[in-house]
RNA sequence: GUCUUGUUAGCUCAGCUGGUAGAGCACGUCACUUUUAAUGAUGUGGCCGAUGGUUCGAAUCCAUCACAGGACACCA
């Protein structure tokens, strides 16, 4: 640690400061205000005499940014996290002795400062500030990446997102993006009279998806746990304990591949809504991205990547329905499971030959389907061996009422009139158990306490989960899950380049 | 998990078919009181991701490994 010779050399500056007496990590800020503030506020100046006004004083801080050196005077340009300013530093304004042997020997890129002046313009026209004084309120001894290019390796952006965040204002932007729409779900949701919700995040099941968990220990139960896969389960037993608009934002956990658009740990909504159906959610879903264009200032055309999606136009589709007019499959094929498998393979798609029909839909959907949904597009009316936890169809019992909304040939929300049935509930799951022990280890768990929680009776009801990382994604034009995710997952170095490190 | 590309100074990157390791920024020293990626001069800085192999000689060719990016597979 601290080998590095630039680390090294700044360490003596420190060593140096001290033994002046000057503290390096001084904690006495008289901050008053910020630089946008700063900069807001005296925007007048530049009509006043000289361009300047020495009866205002207003103290600022930051890291400094940028630092140019002429001789006896200076410009540093510092940033706090609400922008840049430009400093004017010449010796004959600061106590005798400080510019020459601490500002111009001790003070560096990287440095967090407090700077106390007056505003002025310079002659190529920015506000700026004039210093009377200047502090040094804590030393960086490891040097910031190149001030132009900043920092480009994707490793080194992720592993130390800090290190970002200080040189890329884009990611600061992200995320701060990112907040913003939590923040409007909540209180979207709460204006609409649901009740925010905590369930538990260790499931003795892994229930409510197909995925695999991450398996941990308790140690003073002696049993093992799951980290939860959804929260779905849970929600649904607080609408059969009266509960009748619930939702929940929070992390689920999933062991599986990671990609650009898969990491462990990623964040959903989850909401139920008594008393209503999936009908009823197309709109409250259409309800909600308008007001998540609204607050967050957005144009109803967005581009993404090279396509432009129109969130003006939200089209709604039968699954069925889809196959054959965006995936262009033959219309006669649809219902055959021979003719589906056979046009599968004619298309060079590895397929398993003893799927049942929904789930060979399902795989035509994946393939020929979702990559053209751009514009919104809520896909509905699934068949039922793809919806074990959903209500099905009144008209058609082959057919569940749901949706899933796709974006930009992604999916983005899942949604359906909840199965409340329990005897349909627990006939499903060994449905699922039969489809677990034929193979698909991504099958539903049994889990008969849930079908006992709803043998007492579910109002009926609708939910709906949205992916939060993806929505961000769509929103700030990313195209990596991890630059939606301040720490997304990494590998661990080895010890080996930890300690050279 | 498979394929593929990458890993060279603190950062951004050159380094071709093997022949003593380069630039810019940063840092040190000097000059400079309105610059803004400041400028000019000058200097320091490297186990070329790791380990093996081929070769008189390897940053460069080969193999294995590690990590990362991308694509695919898996996955609501």
């Amino acid at each position: 640690m601290f080998k590095n010779k630039f680390v090294q050399q700044r360490i003596e500056k420190v060593e140096l400061l001290k033994k002046k007496g000057y503290n390096p990590y001084s904690n006495d800020s008289k901050r008053n205000t910020t630089i946008s503030k700063y900069l807001k506020v005296n925007a007048d100046v530049e009509h006043k005499e000289n361009k300047r006004d020495e009866h205002r004083h207003y103290t600022v801080g930051g890291r400094i940014k940028l630092l140019r050196i002429m001789g006896k005077a200076s410009f540093v340009n510092i940033e706090d996290e609400s922008g840049t300013l430009q400093v004017y530093i010449a010796r004959d304004n600061l106590p005798e002795g400080f510019y020459n042997n601490i500002f111009k020997k001790n003070i560096e890129v990287g440095d967090i400062v407090e700077i106390t002046g007056y505003p002025f313009v310079t002659g190529k026209g920015e506000l700026s500030l004039h210093a009377s004084e200047f502090k040094l309120l804590t030393k960086s001894i490891s040097p910031l990446p190149e001030k132009f290019h900043g920092i480009t390796d994707k490793e080194i952006r992720y592993r130390k997102r800090y290190l970002d965040l200080i040189m890329n204002k884009e990611v600061r932007n992200t995320f701060k993006i990112r907040s913003r729409v939590i923040s409007l779900t909540r209180h979207f949701f709460e204006e609409k009279g649901f009740l925010e919700v905590e369930t538990p995040m260790m499931h003795p099941i892994a229930g409510g998806a197909n995925a695999k968990p991450f398996v941990t220990h308790h140690n003073a139960l002696g049993v093992d746990r799951y980290l939860r896969i959804a929260p779905e389960l849970y929600l649904k037993r607080l609408i059969v304990g009266g509960f009748e608009a619930v939702f929940e934002i929070n992390r689920n956990f999933r062991n599986e591949g990671m990609d650009a658009t898969h990491n462990p740990e990623f964040t959903s909504i989850e909401f139920y809504w008594a008393y209503k159906t999936y009908k009823d959610l197309i709109e409250i879903t259409k309800e909600y991205f308008q007001y998540l264009f609204e607050h967050l200032d957005l144009p109803t055309i967005l581009p993404y990547g090279d396509m432009e999606v129109d969130f003006s136009d939200f089209k709604e589709i039968p699954l069925a329905e889809s196959l054959t007019t965006i995936g262009g499959v033959p219309k006669d094929i649809i219902n055959d499971r021979e003719k589906i498998v056979a046009y599968l393979k004619e298309h060079d798609v590895d397929v398993n030959e003893k799927l049942n029909l929904g789930l060979l839909q399902g795989e035509l959907f994946d393939e020929f389907v979702e990559e053209k949904l751009i514009n919104p597009t809520f896909i509905t009316e699934y068949p039922v061996e793809l919806s074990p936890l959903a209500r099905r169809s009144d008209e058609n019992p082959e057919l569940t009422e749901r949706f899933e909304l796709f974006i930009a040939g992604r999916e983005i929300a899942n949604a359906f009139s909840e199965l409340n049935d329990p005897v349909d509930q627990l006939s499903r799951f060994e449905g699922q158990m039969d489809a677990k022990e034929s193979g698909d280890d991504e099958a539903h768990e049994m889990d008969q306490d849930f079908v006992e929680a709803l043998s007492y009776g579910m109002a009926p009801t609708a939910g709906q989960g949205i992916g939060i990382d993806r929505l961000v994604m769509l929103l700030t034009n990313e195209h990596s899950i991890r630059d939606v995710l301040l720490f997304p997952a990494m590998k661990p170095l080895s010890t080996e380049e930890i300690t050279k490190d």
